[in-house]
DNA sequence: CAAACATTGACACGGTTGTGGTAAGGTTGG
DNA sequence: CCAACCTTACCACAACCGTGTCAATGTTTG
């Protein structure tokens, strides 16, 4: 019932090279299985997964190494608190932060530039 | 009157260079206010923060992007749904692909191949 | 056995990150 | 006014990411 492709069988199915499939999995981010001489075996589950990813990638524009990072922050519930905590903080951003004259100062800054210019 | 100190100020007692002040402003991960002529002023608040993304970034090897992706994630939920169910797919991996079928799936593997190719 | 395929390891190469510089020019304060 | 500071915009450079490719070597199979 479950079949499993070896690297280039799975690449042909998937969209990735052989290459990157090799990558991917040094990313941490698939498992295929082993045969008992070392060739990588994906089934159909991986085959779906990498699919998948792929989308993710391109729908999403993220990165490999950001999905790998995301991975290790659900792995590293200590990791993930204490960025999720510096973060937080963030958000308490005093409000004496006038948008306002940021705003003002490009705007100003452009006149200043163009009469520069002139 | 309000204690913001300009960007050498600010590096001197954060501990980054003001280089990286900027840089770190340029990732999105603070926002000095500005004066009315373009000046970066930063309050307690960011000194702070600089301070302790200082010792995040040590503390767990992480990198500044890495962080800028975190803040990425929490902002768009969308990306982080999308991510965490990938993620969760992949914990769903069936035991039930056994070493013994290596050798029967081998066997199958290319017949079906070929059948799947014709 | 020989062809076809797999594995790891390495070289290569353009793009990004992190960091330091320098230059050209505005701002500040004594 | 002048020195010391700030700004942006570049050049540089190591280290890593994403990819391809090639070599040396083991495996599967007609």
């Amino acid at each position: 019932m479950t079949q499993a492709l070896t690297i280039n069988e799975a690449a042909a199915t998937t969209g990735w090279s052989a290459r990157m499939l090799r990558y991917v999995e040094q990313a941490g981010l698939v498992a295929p299985a082993r045969s008992a001489s070392g060739y990588r075996l994906f089934g159909p589950g991986e085959l779906q997964r990498l699919r998948t990813l792929k989308e993710l990638l391109s729908q999403f524009e993220v990165s490999l190494s950001e999905v790998a990072f995301a991975a290790r922050l659900e792995r590293d519930g200590q990791l993930r608190e204490a960025i999720s905590a510096w973060l937080a903080a963030e958000a308490e951003r005093p409000a004496e932060v006038r948008a306002d004259d940021w705003l003002r100062f490009e705007q100003d800054k452009h006149e200043r530039l163009l009469a520069a210019a002139a």
